[in-house]
DNA sequence: TCAGTGACTGACC
DNA sequence: GGGTCAGCCACTG
């Protein structure tokens, strides 16, 4: 409701990540000032796997690298769901992922 | 209640 | 240039 808390933060803003697009932990974890807390977005992340609007699978390491696919059911369930969208991957990692890459603190600046 | 763990990152050596 | 350490905070046993 009010996103008070951090995580329902985090909830928004990966909500908000655009198709055939990819963010990283730190950059969401940064907008919304807790840089350190980039740990903090991978645990809501886990807790987003029950949020049917969540594209978790568009959250990725700051190098691209698919880390959390594992705790999608399946083995690469991620990978498929990323180039499905038109996002590259290739062993686990994202293929111009400085291309597709999302900064929320640029498209949600205000 | 305490201690360990984790879908990360930046700094240090 | 590559490996290691510490910090961050919530959840589980």
């Amino acid at each position: 409701m009010e996103s008070s808390n951090f995580f329902e933060k985090v909830y928004e803003v990966a909500a908000q990540i655009p198709y055939g697009r990819v963010t990283s932990y730190g950059a969401i974890a940064k907008y919304l000032g807790a840089a350190r807390s980039a740990r903090m977005v991978g645990w809501a992340m886990n807790n987003a796997h029950a949020m049917d609007h969540i594209p978790a699978h568009r959250v990725v390491n700051r190098i691209g690298l698919l880390t959390g696919k594992h705790h999608f059911g399946g083995t690469n369930i991620m990978q498929q769901l990323l180039e499905n969208e038109g996002v590259r991957v290739h062993n686990n990692q994202v293929v111009d992922f400085d291309t597709h890459f999302w900064d929320p603190a640029e498209a949600l600046k205000g």
